[in-house]
DNA sequence: GTCTATACAATGATAGAC
DNA sequence: GTCTATCATTGTATAGAC
């Protein structure tokens, strides 16, 4: 990885090749108006070349897709692999593992935003893609967190899977509202704020089961 | 609304009109095709019509797609309606109106399926269509909901928006994983569950700040 | 209201020259 | 590796009969 700016998917200096022009011009089309809609003539009319080009590099439309999530995924997964080293309490190292992907998130928005409507999107339309494998790993992962920061016994296996899923969903709407309506954004503040709230427990943060 | 029985997208009984006929094959390619790769042929075939009676009843391609959206959102509408009524503790204003909705979602999961790829679909694939008034709507509505329930000034109103997004980050996952994973799915009463873990805190459930 | 038949543009993909 | 030129197919939409 030496040399390798990593953590966006900004082109690679230098001039950019054919390979990459293609792959540029086609996640830019198939982020704003999908597969299906996205035909092969604006891709290679905005890479600025011709129809055989992108058959000789990716073979077909299909191809050049999938390459282009393989891509997207390959960047994550390269950034990901840092986060090895967390300590501290749970919520500390909570804290930290999701600051990171929020900021991941956030500077690689369009890709976030490319690869969540794939994830929702139909699944006969556009050519299949497993996002779910990576997906089931980052929840697995999360799981082992909560089960990892607590002594044996504690905690039901169960429990654990409860509070992982409540984490996630915490994280979840930060990004989801911040591709959505970046406007309302809460933003890493927002994100450590949420997360105090699961913590600590609405009943004891401001207020006691009042009744309205 | 009388004799209409609401809740769920079924067909209204007695032989369908060809108009309904249309509708059906619509939403069913729509939802696992997505808007541009369905055709009409497609739609018309399903239906046992030919094309002319679609620009008949519709005017388009759009015309339909459009129809059925308003359809399903004017469904979600009607049972909404009957919400009004929510008393007790703000715990038990919340868990009622989350299994409510849980439960209409669950009931039309391939019509919640279909809004969640229209909203994070590619905006340019499909003609354009408002979902965002009523997203806003249901998180106003959670978040009056938790200001009307805390005394004044026991909670400021940053702090109620807070608590409302935690709220409805909790209730999105649990569809979301329905939808999803309907194998990981928790269901009604691990949505329960999870709406425990934020009311009364991770630290509080089952472990104290433990230090892994 | 629903049909047969058709107009006409756009699509994904390829052959063959350079 | 990239081009010009072209293929067969499919797309949305409509005219006109019944």
């Amino acid at each position: 990885m030496a040399g390798r700016k990593n953590g966006t998917l900004a082109d690679e200096g230098n001039a950019p090749s054919a390979r990459q022009k293609l792959l540029a011009a086609g996640i830019d089309l198939f982020t704003t108006r999908g597969y299906s809609a996205t035909s092969v003539r604006e891709i290679v009319e905005r890479a600025g070349l011709t129809k055989p080009a992108l058959y000789y590099h990716f073979g077909s439309k299909d191809g050049i897709y999938l390459a282009i999530l393989q891509e997207i995924e390959r960047t994550f997964a390269a950034t990901l692999a840092d986060v090895d080293t967390l300590h501290g309490t749970l919520r500390e190292k909570v804290e930290r593992l999701f600051l990171m992907l929020f900021d991941l998130f956030e500077q690689n928005l369009s890709a976030v935003r490319f690869l969540t409507a794939v994830f929702w999107g139909p699944p006969g339309g556009a050519p299949r893609y497993d996002l779910e494998t990576t997906h089931r790993r980052l929840v697995l992962f999360v799981q082992q967190l909560v089960a990892d920061s607590v002594p044996d016994g504690a905690m039901t296996p169960a429990a654990a899977h409860d509070s992982a899923l409540a984490l996630i969903g915490i994280f979840s709407l930060t990004v989801d509202l911040e591709m959505a309506h970046p406007e309302w954004g809460v933003g890493r503040e927002g994100l450590i704020r949420l997360l105090g709230l699961l913590f600590e427990g609405l009943d004891q943060t401001s207020f006691k089961e009042n009744i309205s």
